[in-house]
DNA sequence: ATGTGC
């Protein structure tokens, strides 16, 4: 048996790709990290491995806990990790989701082509900089009132398209239609909702960005003709989150639990991964919370999504849905939990169970945790919107500002291997820290525009190192890793042709 | 990720 060994951890070959941290001590069920030989040994480089066992401590866990392929250490709890936890018997760990709640990633179409954006590169990036907020502080599109606070965190999408920021079609290309039907607003605090108020449409900072790209390869002709995706096809990718919002939000409810619920935590290996018991008031007003959050990142989305409509229209001096074509492919969230049902292993008792002790498999619901993974379900899934539904979801993944990224679709193995999930995206190697020492701001967008013909624009050069190209794994290799396991399949591939940044 | 620490 091929095994790896990284700081006492054990890792046992499953097959291609799976690797398995075996069951012992008060782990209550295996662990797997999803990767190749090489993605492994940056897996094992930070602390991911450890909170990854970490994780199969949390009560009602059912096997396996799971790293994907992107996989690095985040609070708690790994960026790249997929907790599913029994809804009835288990728990529900704000730490397992992330303090971004619903960071996510959203991909508009346009029929414009690359020879239409070469030479107005510049132009584009300096209105689209102009049109859409980014940064710390500097506002949103529009004003927070307690009216827009209030729809957006009840009604998400809905809300937005029903205000003007968006057309009918972007619901249901969205997850979940771009509204979660358990929100519960009244849980969201009022300090949360201030300071949501002002960022409604804002990228934010850090790894969150607006990127003009062209679609270089298409790998799977069909599906790529379902998606509406073509070679030298123009897109836009928006990647950001919740904003302060939910990070108020996460932080509000950890305080709380970490007070309400010792007595887990003290069964816990780390104090991060303070969780609220299903069925507890805590665990009900988090999920209700924490869902209102989910609502709240997706109107940012789309605000931002009507605005570069808007600057594309003017600089292209047309009508964005009707001349420009620029409709939504879809949008996917990465920092979640959500209620969902899987079939799972279960004792005679009908418990969920782990190995042999499971004489038989049965539908559960399952607080499925996804911080930094993506939702990958297969065709013919009912949660996949009616026109990809013979295809398969579609799955965005966003890269590097320099290597560009990979549009795939949930892959027929998602539900059997990943609670239906894949990878988020290329996945830290460093620091933030430690690529501001590595990197200079200035260098990276020289490098950049004079080598790649790639523009970036940003309101920090401090941010520009911290993502520099250089900071992450290999989008490629993540992507095949994904591919072969089947759990979701390579469609296209993008580059970038413009970026703006906090 | 983040009014960049609790």
């Amino acid at each position: 048996m091929t095994t790896r060994e990284f700081d006492g951890i054990r890792l046992e070959k499953v097959r291609e790709h799976v690797w398995e941290i075996p069951r012992e001590g008060e782990m209550n069920v295996p662990a797997r990290v999803l990767a190749s030989e090489s993605l492994l040994e940056e897996i094992g480089d930070d602390d991911s491995l450890q909170q990854l066992k970490n994780a199969t401590h949390l009560p009602g866990i059912v096997e396996p806990a799971l790293c994907m392929p992107d996989g690095h250490q985040g609070y708690g709890f790994p960026v790249g990790g997929v907790g599913a936890i029994d809804a009835r018997t288990g728990c529900i760990s704000p730490g397992a989701v992330g303090y971004d709640v619903n960071c996510g990633v959203r991909m508009v179409k346009t029929n414009l082509t690359y020879d239409d954006v070469r030479g107005r590169e510049e132009e584009l990036v300096d209105a689209l900089f102009e049109a859409i907020p980014s940064g710390l502080g500097g506002g949103g599109v529009i004003d927070g009132d307690a009216d827009a606070i209030e729809g957006a965190l009840e009604r998400g999408v809905e809300w937005a398209v029903e205000e003007g920021y968006g057309i009918e079609s972007d619901l249901a290309r969205c997850e979940d239609e771009g509204r979660r039907p358990d929100a519960r607003p009244e849980y969201v605090s009022q300090k949360a909702m201030d300071r949501g108020r002002n960022q409604m449409g804002s990228l934010g900072s850090g790894n969150h960005f607006l990127e003009v790209q062209r679609v270089t390869d298409v790998f799977r002709a069909d599906v790529a003709e379902s998606y509406g995706l073509e070679e030298d096809g123009i897109v836009v990718l928006i990647h950001c989150g919740s904003r302060g919002l939910g990070h108020q939000t996460c932080n509000d409810y950890l305080r709380q639990i970490e007070k309400e619920h010792g007595d887990l935590l003290d069964e816990l290996p780390d104090k991060e991964l303070a969780a609220a018991p299903a069925g507890s008031e805590l665990a009900e007003e988090y999920y209700g919370a924490m869902g209102a959050c989910i609502n709240f990142a997706w109107v940012n989305r789309q605000l931002i999504t009507h605005q570069a409509r808007k600057t594309f229209g003017e600089v292209f001096d047309a009508d964005p849905i009707e001349d420009l074509g620029m409709e939504l492919l879809y949008d996917v969230a990465h920092n979640i939990a959500k209620k969902e049902t899987h079939e799972v292993g279960v004792d005679a008792e009908g418990r969920p169970a782990v190995g042999d002790e499971a004489v038989d498999r049965a539908e559960r619901e399952l607080y499925v945790h996804r911080k930094g993974a993506t939702r990958a379900f297969p065709a013919g899934n009912a949660d996949v919107p009616e026109t990809y539904r013979d295809v398969g979801q579609p799955v965005i993944i966003p890269g590097s500002m320099g290597a560009g990224s990979y549009v795939l679709r949930g892959g027929d193995q998602s539900m059997s291997v990943s609670f239906g999930s894949t990878a988020h995206g290329a996945g830290r190697l460093m620091s933030r820290t430690q690529a501001k020492q590595e990197f200079w701001g200035g260098d990276v967008q020289d490098d950049l525009e004079d080598g790649q013909q790639i523009y970036v624009k940003a309101q920090s050069g401090a941010t520009i190192a911290e993502e520099a190209p250089g900071v992450y794994k290999d989008i490629d290799e993540v992507i095949r890793v994904s591919d072969e396991l089947g759990i979701g399949d390579k469609v296209a591939r993008t580059f970038p042709v413009c970026n703006i940044k906090g």
